[in-house]
RNA sequence: GCCAAGGUGGCAGAGUCCGGUCUAACGCAGCGGCCUGCAGAGCCGCCCAUCGCCGGUUCAAAUCCGGCCCUUGGCUCCA
């Protein structure tokens, strides 16, 4: 079955094709950098992640643009606070690095490509002025606006009529515009103090000198680019006037999405996007979580505290289509989901390094589980990105490798049965599903099972610690002094080591 | 008000496009059993939904049509 994706422009779901049978173009809608990302941020991005990764695993080259919105009001607004520097540039800088940080302990592949609009003025003039020069935008005290009574699918994306739309509240910009849906591709000047405050931290005060942010040369007098026009700019800069996808938050669609057409296919005359994704945004109790009402988790601080495994677990819990409740709940949903895969994952590769493993017998439900396990993994993510299928899919091969490797270690009546002489795991069995482990959980879902939830560094002195306490432990029991051995157990879970007795020995985890 | 998405078990969440196999998936929680000194993990089994409401089409509807109610999001910076 081939990938189908659900297209916001149609609202249908229908096979993907993309211009170049070998080569897919993706444009994300990537952050402006005046705060630092939050967890909403990060699920749009695993989506994104994984959907490169499956496009890779189909077999095309992936070329992927993410860009950084580094001039904008929001961003001259934190100008001076908690120490952030003294400029835009500065300000954009340090969450530029927050976020690429971020994005690193999420274990997202890197795009190809992250662009900054301050790096392409040029192009944004450019792109501009060919909008000018077809009558599609027009220059008005220094700002130039996009006239959206000239592009005729203007709305097409939101399904908003332009007689519904509401004129803004600036009064200055209205009277600049001959349609107040018209929408700025540059404003003349600096950023405008009015704009700026209301981008302020509640409690900060305006510093005494407030700034402007950077202004660029233009052919219309000194000014800044449209949030808008940036990203129609660079996304041709770096992938051609028509891309294959287009992924981005639902919150976008309208305005930013939709005048990203507009421009985009004004100044081309040629489809901009094959393929528009959306990724839904995260509920809270009561409300979206977003930037601008504060109520947020930071990537930083999630990851500290559920680790990376968790988090990509919760964050493919959903399909990225689907708005996706955030809750403490949830969280240990995906913890017992995570660790069942992993768990499963090394007892595998336990099995298959112990002495059984060379029986060789062959065990057909086994074997059976495996296929199962990958058709549907495919079909899941060939269905639209279906990552929460997906999960299923892995957690089903968990189930079946802990069925077969119950069996061959008790050596039960029934596998001895069955294989005559009982003991054994099935090695190109087990070696499989390992396999399917690495290739899709990891490989695609973007989960690390070797790490196990362990943290580099102190990890052989914490380990000689604990072996030192079973040890004692083992004593206890030995003795027959159950309450001693309890209550070392208890102790070490309260300390955040879960221990497991086995007929080898006892193992931990932490 | 306008434009979208959605209302399925205790939670979460498939299935709705292409009606029947949905007596409704996977997971979490809960219960029972196996295993275990106990616990945990794992395995086996079980409990819990007639699918927002009303009406229609049909031999047959969670799935199609009409109306209504409710929730969320967008319409303003936002993944």
């Amino acid at each position: 079955m081939a990938l189908c994706v659900t297209d916001t422009l149609t609202g249908e779901k229908r096979p993907f094709e993309p211009r170049d049978p070998e080569e897919v173009l993706l444009y994300y809608c990537g952050l402006t950098v005046s705060d630092p990302p939050h967890l909403g941020h990060a699920r749009s991005w695993v989506h994104v992640d994984v959907m490169a990764r499956w496009l890779s695993h189909l077999g095309y080259d992936v070329r992927h643009v993410e860009n950084f919105t580094d001039v904008n009001e929001k961003i001259v607004a934190r100008i001076g606070e908690n120490g952030l520097g003294e400029s835009e540039e500065a300000v954009a800088r340090t969450y530029i690095g927050d976020t690429l940080a971020a994005m690193r302990g999420l274990n997202l592949r890197r795009a190809t490509v992250y662009p900054r609009v301050s790096e392409h003025v040029p192009e944004v003039i450019e792109l501009i002025e060919t909008l000018i020069a077809k009558d599609y935008a027009y220059e008005s005290s220094g700002s130039v606006y996009f006239d959206v009574t000239e592009f005729e699918g203007y709305g097409k994306l939101s399904n908003q009529r332009i007689e519904g739309i509401e004129a803004q509240d600036d009064a200055d910009e209205r009277a600049e515009k001959r349609h107040p849906a018209d929408f700025a591709l540059w404003k003349a000047g600096g950023a405008s103090a009015e704009s700026v405050a209301t981008h302020r931290h509640k409690g900060v005060e305006a510093p005494a000198e407030p700034s402007e942010g950077r202004v660029f040369e233009s052919p219309w007098g000194e000014g800044r680019p449209g949030w808008h026009i940036e990203c129609s700019a660079m996304s041709m800069a770096h992938l051609g006037e028509t891309i294959d996808i287009h992924v981005g938050g639902r919150d976008l669609v309208f305005p930013h999405h939709e005048n990203e057409i507009a421009q985009s296919e004004a100044a081309s005359g040629t489809e901009f996007a094959r393929y528009w994704l959306h990724a839904d945004l995260f509920e809270l109790s009561e409300e979206k979580m977003s930037s601008s009402l504060g109520n947020f988790v930071t990537v930083e601080r999630a990851i500290e505290e559920y680790g990376t495994n968790v988090l990509r677990t919760f964050l493919t819990a959903g399909a990225y289509n689907s708005t996706q409740t955030y809750s403490e709940v949830a969280i240990t949903e995906a913890k017992e989901r995570f660790e069942r895969l992993s768990r499963a994952y090394h007892r595998a590769i336990e099995a298959i390094d112990g002495p059984d493993a060379r029986t060789k017998v062959a065990d057909p439900a086994l074997r059976e589980a495996i296929e199962t396990a990958r058709a549907d993994f495919t079909a899941a993510l060939n269905d639209d990105f279906d990552t929460r299928e997906g999960q299923a899919a892995l957690l089903a091969l968990a189930g079946g490798v802990n069925r077969h490797l119950d069996e061959g270690d008790g050596g039960t009546e029934k596998a001895n049965e069955a294989d005559g002489d009982g003991h054994g795991y099935d090695y190109r069995g087990l070696r499989r599903a390992i396999e399917a482990f690495e290739k899709f959980g990891e490989g695609v879902l973007g989960l690390d099972f070797a790490e196990a939830g362990a943290i580099e560094g102190k990890i052989e002195l914490a380990d000689d610690l604990i072996e030192l306490v079973l040890d004692s432990r083992e004593r206890a029991r030995e003795a027959g002094e159950y309450d001693r051995a309890d209550a070392l157990r208890a102790e070490l879970r309260d300390l955040g080591v879960e221990i497991e007795d086995t007929a080898e020995g006892t193992d931990y985890r932490y």
